[in-house]
DNA sequence: TTGTAGGCGTTATCAA
DNA sequence: TTGATAACGCCTACAA
């Protein structure tokens, strides 16, 4: 409520002497006594400095914008959520906080659109991605925040040839998880994919065909199933297709949620994990530590992909102008919901 | 980048007219062609407004600061997540952003002093509190906020004399799961909590053995368990406990990760869920229903509480002077983790 | 329909 | 060791 120049009136110096001692303690442009006395001004009139006054004037604002490209609720997603966590923890250690912006917006790029428009000011961004975007809407996402010519990193989106920064996690288009299940000796195959029509998805499912191949093992599309990173809608997908397909011996689901789902289906249909069907997850999650039994699953190192890009971004608002594709890579947790046919 | 200025130098009119279109496109301040004029000149120039400018004239930013004097990292928790979701979904869709700082200090105390340092220029704050927080740290906290002279409201903070705005979970205090237990004929119990020290613990405690009391049963202190929301510790707790005291029939556990860790901690002492022994959870999340048996739980409508902080805040943004205290109750949601014995 | 001028709170550049 | 003064980008009377 109180400004700098209220202060200055009642220690009864100017508003400039009073700013730079609050902005450097140690300067040496204030007397020891003015300094008390500035304290005492500071604490009596309870006075906070104005951040948007200050970096106006500064052009700084340590505030990183965040640029989430979706319209469902923000904090309930496991992979968004690790990857905030990561981010805010680094960030917050040089001094950065986080802003979230609205948007009332339908589509992806209507939704960065409206986002940046109401952040010019920020230090530096980080573009997320979802399952929602597509390609085209990755590029269009990149070329916008590219405009506001702050620094800036993607994070939870696949490659891209442009010139700017990344956080790639390699397993993210990766189905792992089947390639260990292949490898225990399963050939009889259920890969549970989150939501159709994303980039993640399609780059998946090219590389899961892929991976087939090399093994020569048959690709069938009605063992591909869509679980929409949903308990509900895998759980029953999941039992369906057990039902339609007694031959099953691995599920591999592209996160944990949607495999303890799996576990949970296995159960309905009379099955025992891991004797009669094995099942990989992905993320580990907490849900990967909590569901009986323990799952076996890729750890996408996803608060660690956080902080890389808070790291990127640090070294960018610190003038590097370079810029950087950290290359994360997923690690095999083996917990108990594979069992090896070999 | 480009300012209001230089949109105003290419059109050829003053900065005053472009700030009065942009600011309401409605306006018949501006002719038609000077409109077109203006969008094109904005386009092309990559014009974003900035909100530290704007606010800084406008003394309204559209931001609200969140304050969690937490030294754990953000985004991690299940309550604080449905929290910030409800918020953030509400806030958003009447045009606010939410607004995270950084904090290096380490008492609950500093951490809020720090956070608020940098922050003054938000229209409104949320005061979150965790499990470490004291009573003692609670009040201070509150005044700190208080100091502001900005309209804030409290999330997860049990009830305070003072005349502020709070969002009350009646359930929060209350170990209802244990009085339906009970109600189950459940005699022999095991109570999880979180965090020892902290105010919640405190009150649950106390309202803990009244309950007891009241049914005729005797409280006896290694049958409380301090699981501090962690799977780990409260497996390694409860399994234990479990080991120790074989007649205990029901477990109640103050969040869902530590019910769903007791159902592991179950099956790992040889005994089956419900048959053998019954356990409820709190906070009805995503964990109560992966897990096998689903959890019998009581749903503390956090997302709900979190828009209706929005929502009280708003209320205030729009110049409604009085403290609210809005009380929500938890509810049971009967799954299949717990067996009646009557 | 448009322009001018002053101010929001802070910082920076001078000069004293 | 201190004080004026201008500037940051935007908004809003008020005047034209």
């Amino acid at each position: 409520m109180s400004s700098i120049k209220e202060i200055a009136k009642q220690v009864g110096i100017s508003p400039a002497s009073v700013s730079i001692y609050l902005s450097n303690k140690e300067t040496n442009r204030v007397s020891a006594k003015t300094k008390a006395l500035i304290d005492q001004a500071v604490t009596e009139l309870n006075y906070h400095k104005n951040v948007f006054a200050s970096s106006l004037s500064t052009h700084e604002s340590k505030l990183i914008g965040v640029i989430i490209p979706t319209i469902l609720p923000l904090f309930q997603n496991d992979y968004t959520n690790a990857l905030l966590s990561g981010l805010q923890t680094r960030l917050s250690s040089f001094g950065y906080g986080l802003l979230f912006f609205p948007s009332s917006a339908q589509s992806s790029i209507a939704i960065v659109k409206e986002q940046l428009e109401k952040s010019a000011g920020c230090d530096g961004y980080v573009l997320f991605s979802t399952g929602f975007c597509t390609h085209e809407q990755i590029h269009r996402n990149i070329e916008e925040v590219g405009k506001t010519g702050k620094p800036f990193v993607t994070l939870n989106i696949p490659k891209v040839d442009e010139d700017v920064s990344q956080v790639l996690i390699d397993d993210l288009a990766q189905p792992s998880g089947a390639r260990y299940l292949i490898d225990c000796g399963h050939t009889e195959l259920l890969l549970v994919l989150g939501r159709q029509g994303g980039e993640h998805t399609r780059a998946l499912q090219r590389n899961y065909k892929r991976l087939l191949q090399e093994y020569g093992i048959p690709y069938s599309p009605e063992r591909v199933l869509y679980g929409e990173y949903s308990e509900e809608t895998s759980y029953t997908l999941i039992t369906n297709a057990l039902t339609a397909m007694p031959q099953i011996t691995g599920i591999c689901c592209m996160s944990d949620i949607m495999a303890a789902s799996a576990i949970r289906a296995a159960a309905a249909t009379g099955r025992a994990v891991p004797r009669d069907i094995s099942i990989i997850g992905r993320n580990d999650s907490i849900h990967a530590r909590l569901s009986l039994p323990a799952l076996t699953t890729i750890d996408l190192h996803m608060q660690q992909a956080g902080s890389g890009a808070a790291n990127v971004l640090l070294d960018a608002l610190d003038g590097s102008t370079a810029s950087q594709k950290i290359l994360l890579s997923g690690s095999l947790v083996e917990r108990d919901s594979v069992r090896s046919l070999l």
